[in-house]
DNA sequence: AGCGGGGACAATACACCGTATCGCCAAAAT
DNA sequence: ATTTTGGCGATACGGTGTATTGTCCCCGCT
């Protein structure tokens, strides 16, 4: 059962185009944006799970059916959540010039929001995205790896695309759950290892792990998450970089 | 409130090592192995929203608190589910002796696993995963990057490490939504073409993503994902491979 | 041998979820 | 002024994860 905008013709009229409900003369006091806003704000504030609709309704004071004449699902309201961050995402100025610059700046941005929303992660590849703000992400991507200089074939860029994108949600994705896991465990960072060391350090005296085990040993304690993402992200942009330029 | 076995003191007792209830003379009905592979087939039939403590409770004739025995929290289920698999992505044969060779290996061995099991790619990635296959799993990564000529310092293999995995859960979990947004719309990728063709022509009309339209009206048809996600990885392997062993 | 206790199991209970249905009331149309 | 309509709230339902309570059986002790 779709909202009660779906006209109803074959036309599936998608998620983000169906019209607002005719703005009453007394303004209606909801629309699709506050929704989303205060869905945003109560996942930035308590985490996804605490993105109920009734809990959201609440915060506009609203029951929890008032918001079905805006969407017709939960997963609609994810959606336009994820859409929204793909709007922070693409708001700064204009895209670099240089391919390489452009994708970096593009994922850089997209992990800054993540760390913004962390829930974003937790959405990030689980659906396909095709709102106006991710469609616009996207074209960003092409358009970045349109100028490269021997990008000519485009499948050859819908690849090299894929490929950034695919590390971007991977990284970006392990981040959070590092960071979240540091937070459960008091906050440290050296906490957490002390939390879950004795368990690694029992699992690791079985011998089973030798490669595990030198690796933790020779513990230099690991960069901050930023240089590692950014550090893994020029090792996949080195990587498309020497298909498009083929080794000089 | 932690399952029985918690003993207490002061170590945390992570969930892997919690022994089994204590064998009762007549073999208990029940174990932890027997309740996630009964996850699993119910994951693997009706996707993971279908999972739940009473429907995995009642495939094995059992009421649903009883589970609580063997697990204290629904996402110890899942913390197990994911395990299994990764045993069943260690489970074959030794590793290869090139490095590279051996990532790959890994990596598509990830893939397949994630096609057996689709709820898999909706876990990779979003909790801290040390169950002891998943420790093998990173041992193995680790032991791959060991055999690298130029790869010294062992900060620079958990960044390489980190970066194809980030990689694989990324691609994995992007190619497994797109095949799910196939079947929802009538098995066919030209008929999904169909589907939201309509929306995404009105869009791109607009003239705001001249890039994408770009992408779009070229459309030599996109290669079959099996393919993608191998040159995507060949991909990221080439740059840590530049990075390794500094060019010839 | 009889009995008491403890522990595994089942049933019940609770708060909450997404969503379908229904009824009311106010505003628009006749 | 009356009727209709449609948006909104309240209520309801089946489901969830989990806490609590009760029951019953089996083991060990007297």
């Amino acid at each position: 059962m779709r909202a009660r905008h779906d006209s109803g013709d074959g036309e599936p009229m998608l998620i983000w185009e169906r019209p607002e409900p005719p703005s009453r003369p007394a303004p209606s006091p909801l629309s699709r944006e506050r929704i989303v806003r205060a869905a945003i704000d109560l996942a930035d504030a308590e985490g996804l799970d605490a993105v109920s609709l009734r809990k959201v309704a609440a915060a506009l004071n609203a029951g929890p059916m008032r918001l079905y004449g805006y969407l017709s699902t939960k997963q609609e309201l994810l959606d336009l959540m994820v859409d929204e961050v793909y709007g922070e995402i693409m708001a700064p100025g204009p895209a670099a010039e240089d391919w390489r610059a452009a994708l970096r700046d593009l994922a850089h941005r997209t992990r800054s929001a993540a760390l913004r929303h962390e829930w974003f992660a937790d959405l990030l590849g689980s659906r396909p995205n095709l709102g106006p703000n991710a469609l616009a992400f996207l074209d960003a991507s092409f358009a970045a790896l349109h100028r490269a200089p021997g990008l000519t074939s485009l499948d050859a860029a819908l690849h090299a695309g894929g490929t950034v994108t695919a590390y971007v949600i991977g990284a970006v994705r392990r981040e959070i759950t590092e960071l979240r896991a540091e937070r459960a465990s008091g906050m440290d960072k050296t906490q957490w290892q002390r939390a879950s060391g004795p368990y690694l350090t029992r699992m690791l005296a079985t011998g089973r792990y030798p490669a595990l085990e030198r690796a933790i040993q020779a513990d230099d304690f690991p960069p901050d998450p930023a240089t590692a993402f950014a550090s893994g992200l020029e090792c996949v942009l080195d990587g498309i970089a020497s298909r498009v330029s083929p080794e000089s």
